[in-house]
DNA sequence: AACCAACGGTTCAAATAATGAACCACCAAC
DNA sequence: GTTGGTGGTTCATTATTTGAACCGTTGGTT
């Protein structure tokens, strides 16, 4: 790995638990020598994308990085595009709407919205990092990935995250095969052990899946009716951001949506 | 330099005007040979933080820019936090709201807000740079950095935007000591020639200027009484966004404000 | 059909930059 | 005063980066 790879790796230290950590904290973390980070860490810094903090002189992330967030958002409008139809996927259930993208090995919520409907509510947080076996999200992009890239994936450890998580890898192969003949993949319990979630994998230009689309509900909330609501809806709210982003959804996904529903 | 400055400085490459770039443009621009751009390009790629589209297999900015937005903004939330204070100025001014941040040698907009009172409006845009010689903003941060710093900005070329542009150094130094006594900055035409724009430093802990907050209007519409307007609310938001920030208006720019109203 | 120029991407010896153990100076606790 | 923790620096050793020249492909021109 080269050295822009190391430094670009020490980014990733940075989470909403820990937003900023000191030199030899991350030094520590990333298994670098202190003094390599040291100098990684400057020259990020010159460019705004960490700054240094306090007496302690801890890093954090730069404020480059809302400018080219927002240079990214002009040119490929994901976010801004798909909000408005998040919110009204959020109102049309009642409950909890995410958007999730996969960048490269991981899949990370980038938008979500609540509704107001219910007191209790799946909450969220921007830019959590979701477990691809244990989520409707991850096995929904997972299924309609190419095998190589899946298995890729799938060869990592899976963790059990509640007493329903499922762990073993050819079970999982076995369940991801049911979701790519439903065109939907639910999960009930296998993250968070409350909550269950109805996700549908959403896909830009070239019929390649980018991400999932998914809506959290309560375990206790969940119902014959509500359930048959959220895969009309989110089917719909799915057909309409891939149109946003300049894509289609493949015709073989359609046809299964609308034997769905 | 080192390497991660340079693949950083290919960040810079991508603007609003040219969103994607080819892999031998990158290389003319930047000056560097293209199988290091390559090589750069495809370890950021590798990250997320730029991502190749389309068959001329163009470069752009990636979706991991997003998520380490998310992430700076649940640590600090800069632009959030000032959203609504800067919609609040746009309404009460019935002018264009703007903000800008200070990265390092640039001045980036990173939030704005229009007001629906006219039909005619300053525009702007996210991520935009702005010169730090022509702008209101731009001289209400030069004008309450440490000397070193603003000497080390003033040293660059000045160039002339419009005819009203002042490109002279030390005719810019002293306009600068006129906005030290005042507390705020006012230009006229000098970066567009049919806009001029009022905007005050803003400090963050510490008492160190982290950039601008201006209103800006059509030259065609500004009177004495919007001016007061104006200057009454935009010291009033900028106090108020310190605050937000966790920081405070040093005592002394608080007192300047005052007898300007 | 032949040609040319430009594209993205790759190779490998030579040149350069990254590396890390040991080192400060500083601070707080004991 | 000692100990153990910071953030930061040094410099000989080492491994990575570099770039001219290369390949295969594409698209327009003659």
């Amino acid at each position: 790995m080269g050295t822009v790879g190391k430094a670009l790796d020490l980014l990733d230290l940075f989470t909403r638990q820990r937003a900023q950590v000191g030199l030899s904290e991350i030094a520590r973390l990333s298994g670098l020598n202190k003094a390599t980070c040291h100098r990684l860490l400057t020259e990020m810094e010159s460019r705004g994308l960490v700054e240094q903090v306090g007496a302690a002189r801890e890093y954090r992330l730069g404020p480059a990085v809302l400018r080219l967030a927002a240079l990214r958002e002009t040119a490929v409008p994901t976010r801004d595009a798909a909000m408005p139809v998040l919110q009204a996927l959020a109102r049309a259930t009642g409950e909890t709407a995410h958007l999730s993208l996969r960048e490269g090995d991981r899949l990370v919520t980038i938008a979500f919205a609540y509704s107001p409907a219910h007191a209790t509510k799946v909450m969220m947080e921007d830019a959590d990092i979701l477990p691809w076996h244990a989520t409707s999200s991850g096995q929904a992009v997972l299924a309609f990935l190419p095998e190589d890239q899946r298995e890729a994936l799938l060869g990592r450890p899976l963790p059990r995250l509640t007493a329903a998580t499922e762990t073993d890898p050819d079970r999982l192969r076995a369940r991801l095969a049911e979701v790519r003949a439903l065109g939907c993949a639910e999960t009930a319990g296998t993250f968070e052990s409350d909550a269950q979630s109805l996700a549908v994998p959403l896909f830009a230009r070239g019929d390649a899946v980018v991400g999932a689309l998914g809506v959290a509900v309560p375990v206790s909330r969940m119902s014959p009716d509500l359930h048959a609501v959220i895969r009309r809806e989110v089917t719909a709210a799915a057909t309409e951001i891939a149109t946003l982003w300049g894509g289609q959804v493949p015709p073989g996904i359609t046809a299964l949506w609308q034997r769905l529903t």
